[in-house]
DNA sequence: CCAATATTTGAACAATTGCTCAAATAAGAA
DNA sequence: TTCTTATTTGAGCAATTGTTCAAATATTGG
């Protein structure tokens, strides 16, 4: 593991112990990029909103989405790749209509936390 | 308040009731863009991280997470700008040192929480 | 005052993002 | 099959983002 090499300021023996103790334990968090990854999902007006779409109303297609959010289905569809990528959502077909869900798991927890709860 | 006036798919009386219902709440939730703001801050491997030291670490000075970074202090100084214009972080001046701390609040608990229920 | 240290700032730039538009794909009905 | 509806896809482009670099600011000590 890289150690501390760089000196930005001037310190204490005992500070640098503790800068290197927080370095290990940066290190030991390499999961820190996929859930910064996850968050950016949220960290967008447009999919937010998307996210709390699909909380309320449950399931809903793409031009239903796009339809109330005044927004091109096909911006919405791109968004909605993101998501879907990353498995924050759920896909289902019916016929020629595509219906999506928030998909079971923490991070939608997350979501319906953040939205009661309120910031 | 806006109506549903595209029609991006062919729909029953129903469910445009929904969805009519839908824009409503959505419209209720003006705060959800200061909200997807918020989450961006931490929708960033850098800026993520830096949350993490500064729950890990208690207070930590610019040079502090440049140096356990491996980032320059300008790229450091820059996102903690960000961090601090949307009141996330608080900082106290010791000397010519800049320390800066999580500001309390909902948005740190959600931090916490992420950091240790994880995922 | 001047010099050194710690930090901030603004311009610049490449990389990424979010949207538009047109074309492609998929499914059902005639 | 062809036509219509629902959705996806890729190219293109403007806007935003994250970093670097150099200069500015702030504080302390001599």
């Amino acid at each position: 593991m890289k150690q501390l090499t760089q000196e930005s300021c001037i310190r204490q023996k005992v500070e640098i112990e503790k800068l290197r103790s927080l370095q290990s334990v940066l290190h030991d968090r390499s999961d820190l990029e996929h859930l910064a990854d996850l968050l950016a999902m949220a960290g967008n007006g447009t999919r937010l909103k998307m996210l709390f779409l699909l909380v309320q109303g449950g399931e809903l297609c793409v031009c239903d989405l796009a339809d109330v959010l005044s927004m091109t289905v096909s911006a919405v569809s791109h968004q909605l790749r993101k998501l879907r990528d990353r498995k924050v959502i759920q896909s289902r077909r019916d016929g020629p209509t595509i219906y999506y869900r928030l998909a079971p798991g923490p991070f939608q927890d997350l979501l319906r936390n953040l939205f009661t709860i309120d910031d």
